[in-house]
DNA sequence: TATTGCTTTAGAGCGCACTCCAAGGTATAC
DNA sequence: GTATACCTTGGAGTGCGCTCTAAAGCAATA
């Protein structure tokens, strides 16, 4: 027996709000969730891993279009694997793009805030 | 005597449209540019390294926002050396923080398309 | 002189990812 | 019963960072 939340509890679990559970639902990216008699939403543990991994991706950069199309093809069930490995190979490979990026422009500012460390200091000796 | 060139070249140059580079004016987050007797603008040599900062700035995830209170500073002069240092380093950290999380998320994903590579050579051995 | 292709402006439009609202129903505590 | 705190929906609104449009002027070439 599988223990069951509302959709606020959800939220506070996921670290999402209420608002971006019904709109995660609403575009496809989770699937309807089970009501209970009154029409509310049910959720299962079982859904925590899957909104963890939806966030995973949103906070790796991939777009709803993506995660879409990913969430997509899981519904299809096994036949897909091989699919989303490669969505998620060409998804790595961004990632990794934009970390060399990062370090790169990183660096440049580092650059930059030791220039004005320089200029702080010739300040003070002049003042 | 310094090189001027129009706006259609200095979007090449800084890998920016032309409406990009017009946006950027309107909103201060450059100073306005010389104009020829036509009216039409003239940038200068000295603006490509501003807009190139802009950029990696606008690349690491600085909003335009918090962009333009450098910019702002910026036009002030010397007196603002250690408020742009001080910005640039929260952004450091901001970036560095990022990071983190990017290596920590991409190594989940990793062990997902690693499972999905057992999955898939399970199937090839059943099939 | 006409065409093509650049430039100007104010202002509108767009795509994204939420975020919120109104109007109503349900559950719990007092 | 009633207060309040949750839940539901469709649909509207928001903030961001551009991106484009219309209408006009300027420049270079045939």
């Amino acid at each position: 027996m599988e223990r069951k939340c509302t959709i606020a509890q959800m939220a506070s679990i996921a670290g999402l709000s209420v608002h971006t559970l019904r709109y995660y639902e609403r575009i496809g990216l989770v699937q309807p969730v089970q009501r209970n008699s009154s029409g509310y939403r049910e959720y299962a543990e079982s859904d925590i891993a899957w909104l963890e991994f939806l966030t995973r991706l949103r906070l790796t950069g991939m777009s709803i279009r993506d995660m879409k199309r990913y969430a997509v093809l899981r519904n299809q069930g096994p036949a897909t694997v091989i699919e989303r490995r490669q969505l998620l190979e060409a998804h790595r490979r961004e990632i990794e793009c934009r970390m060399e990026s990062l370090k790169h422009n990183l660096a440049v500012i580092t650059y930059k805030i030791d220039l004005y460390k320089k200029t702080e200091e010739e300040q003070n000796e002049r003042g």
